[in-house]
RNA sequence: GGUACCUUAGCUCAGUUGGUAGAGCAACGGACUGAAAAUCCGUGUGUCCCUAGUUCGAUUCUUGGAGGUACCA
């Protein structure tokens, strides 16, 4: 008998679709712990505008990455490929199912497929980019990125200037093109994948986020968002249901206007979620309301095969 | 009841000296390897209120309706 690869189930979906409950359960059934990919969940200073599991249930259930930081400090996602991996190994020591999961697209395959390398950049180049940006628009960036790398210049999106800073700062830090540093032979992982999707037609989850956005301001999102103004140029404040309200603050758009864009945001953000997800094949999709027995028998039957 | 004006995309509205129409917002589709709840790209989805006429041709002009707004009674 040959000893099997430990398993991590994933659960994925746009926004407001039970993702969290359906891992808490999966997380029960297998006496396991839950890793979050999820972008903003990870600072404990946004309560209630990320919809994080009540403190009961974290208590009960180890969850990893939630609330676990802090806004002013820098993270991304390849610290935290790393910090993931580095707490995968430790529970796979005595679990043989973990879960992974959130709506954090690239968070997730990060984990599950693994980035290249890349060097740590000091952010003070990157602060420089932001400023020739501003001043000299996105015409210099693409200029530069033309003459040093000619290769990633072809295939990227010469509109985005974030993706063409991101080039940039490797470049000026290592002397090296960005994309020589793309698709060097990527680490395998140690564990199995199964991805359980959980989605439902356009107009129920735009329903839910409606609803869930209401939950929100009526549970003190605005108290909550009024006390991180001052920080509102922190990456993480760059969030659906704080910016919305920092506008408000500044009496550029109502409250009740601040509330409706927050829920325009957040279904632009379900569209994309589902953008992402519905490139990965190996999701198996279940409609929002599906039994959470009959997903675990699902995952059982995968498992034993 | 009278007079004037209005009715065009999901919404607010532009426009066609008669050749079946276009902006903003919304919506929809997509990209995305360390900012990712970020960032970026693409797409017009239409009984032009209805009816009858004039005309080769009407959303546009004319007749008669319907609905709305304002003012006068």
């Amino acid at each position: 008998m040959v000893a099997t690869k430990p398993l991590l189930i994933c659960v994925v979906g746009p926004t407001a679709m039970g993702k969290t409950n359906l891992a808490i359960e999966i997380a029960k059934v297998f006496f396991t712990e839950i890793i979050s990919a999820d972008s903003r969940q990870f600072y404990k200073e946004l309560k209630i505008g990320t919809a994080v599991p009540l403190h009961e249930v974290l208590t009960s259930i180890p969850h990893h990455f939630i609330h676990d930081r802090s806004i002013f400090e820098d993270y991304n996602v390849g610290e935290f490929e790393k910090d993931a991996l580095k707490i995968l190994d430790k529970l796979f020591k005595k679990n043989k199912v973990v879960v992974l999961v959130g709506g954090s697209g690239l968070y997730i395959d990060a984990v599950v497929k693994g980035l290249d390398f890349f060097p740590e950049i000091p952010s003070d180049i990157r602060e420089k980019l932001n400023t020739e940006f501003e001043e000299f628009g996105i015409e210099a960036l693409q200029k530069e990125l033309q003459e040093i790398d000619p290769l990633y210049n072809k295939e990227v999106d010469i509109q985005n200037h974030h993706r063409l800073i991101r080039a940039l700062e490797i470049y000026r830090a290592t002397g090296i093109p960005y994309s020589s540093f793309l698709k060097k032979n990527k680490e395998k992982r140690f564990f199995n994948t199964l991805f359980i999707g959980l989605t439902a037609e356009r107009e129920i989850i735009y329903t839910r986020i409606n609803k869930r956005v209401d939950i929100m301001i009526r549970e003190g999102l605005i108290e909550e968002a009024q006390n991180l103004h001052p920080y509102k140029n922190i990456n993480a404040l760059q969030t659906v249901g704080y910016k919305e309200l920092f506008r408000y603050f500044e009496n550029s758009i109502t409250k009740e206007e601040a509330i409706e864009e927050i829920k325009k945001n957040t279904r632009r953000y379900a569209k994309r979620q589902g953008t992402w997800f519905r490139k990965n094949k190996k999701i198996y999709w279940f409609d929002y309301k599906t039994e959470v027995s009959e997903i675990i028998r699902f995952i059982k039957e995968k498992n034993a095969q």
